[in-house]
DNA sequence: CAAAATTAATCAATCGATTGATTAATTAAC
DNA sequence: GTTAATTAATCAATCGATTGATTAATTTTG
């Protein structure tokens, strides 16, 4: 039972502080706010993780194991490319409306400069998004060779589609301003905007890719 | 000369502090640090701008006003609404283009919640990019009405031209690898990223617009 | 009791900001 | 036009607050 416990207490502690780095930023986030927003003492923190860093390494790098894996097998699969790329599409947006605040997580690690130039934290990340980035490449790539897709520019392309699904995760509040809607909670996000998101991206890159 | 000097200096703090922000965020981006790039003394950055806060308040104020100026030029023009949005891409990109720091500054800000939950730099900025964006928002919609557009998702479509160009800008060094290349200097920017991006917005917007 | 878990207290470092003092530049006085 | 008075510009030193992290003491568990 106590063992149980250290490990609710773990795993509590990494889903507050995915919620409090994307709300207020690694910076913004103080070991002593999130003890306290997990109910915790603030040298559990270091007790669990060594570092404030090695928290933040925790968050992400329980997330992004799996995404990457399914990256890997949308592209292994023996189907059109126009169906690889509706697959990679619904999984991203999927992964980014159930957990919003992991992507602005990532989203802030590979804009800003970290002190000293490099982290151990933003090399992981860089590395998995760039390994992710590359499945769809080949997708496009294939797809035009086959003549299945128009000759677009694919890194344009694989651009516009994660900066659109960014753009609306990372700055809600400008989002909700132009949806005009009040908020986006969680329950707005999952049943009117993913579905729009989708529909859109499908139409867009149908227009885009196909005939 | 003497006026003219002092106008330098503040001045050139202005530029620096945009570049440091940009590259370090906010947080990153210390009092001293600042004042050091600058080559002057700490209390002169509050001598000029009363605070950090007033600091990054005037540099985002001064490139915001011009920019909605625009906006609203290109909205008032009697012009096909596919000259619009044109010029909107044209004029978005290049003024993304030639400051990328500033860019990544407002990104930051609308997507970090600062603490106390709001502040007067968050505002302004959140203002001026939602008028910004209601420009395009009745261009799209506009044409859409006269049967010039197809009858697109005006907010998503409007969340796909400025996430797109977030995109490439705030995570270069992604982009970069995507890109394979080296690293995305001003030069490579303006050659190269530039002209592609905007045939790319170009050939999107028109597939999915038009017919 | 011994080991693990948890806490309160405290650390050095750094943060943004302010101070008082000094110099440079401008204006006013005669 | 020269000196006196005033303002602007700049600096080193330092403030209190907060940061991430560590220590030592305490409690809980097995």
């Amino acid at each position: 039972m106590a063992e149980k416990e250290k490990i609710d207490k773990k795993e509590h502690l990494l889903n507050v502080a995915e919620r409090v780095f994307g709300e207020l930023g690694y910076d913004g986030a103080s070991t002593r706010l999130l003890a306290q927003e997990a109910g915790m003492n603030m040298a559990m923190l270091n007790y669990y993780f060594g570092s404030k860093d090695g928290l933040l390494k925790a968050v992400v790098e329980r997330r992004m194991a799996s995404t990457r894996k399914s990256f890997e097998e949308i592209a292994l699969q023996d189907i059109s490319s126009w169906d690889k790329i509706t697959q990679v599409v619904q999984l991203y947006v999927s992964k980014v409306a159930t957990s919003k605040y992991f992507h602005k997580i990532i989203f802030r690690e590979i804009s800003v400069l970290r002190p000293g130039g490099t982290s151990e934290v933003t090399d992981f990340v860089l590395e998995n998004l760039y390994a992710n980035t590359m499945h769809v490449q080949q997708i496009l790539e294939e797809g035009i060779k086959k003549g299945e897709f128009r000759p677009v520019d694919v890194e344009m392309t694989i651009a516009s589609i994660f900066g659109t699904v960014n753009y609306l995760i990372n700055s809600r509040r400008l989002a909700s301003k132009i949806l005009n809607m009040d908020l986006l909670d969680d329950q707005v996000l999952q049943e009117e905007m993913k579905p729009r998101l989708l529909a859109y991206l499908h139409d867009s890159l149908k227009t885009h890719l196909l005939k």
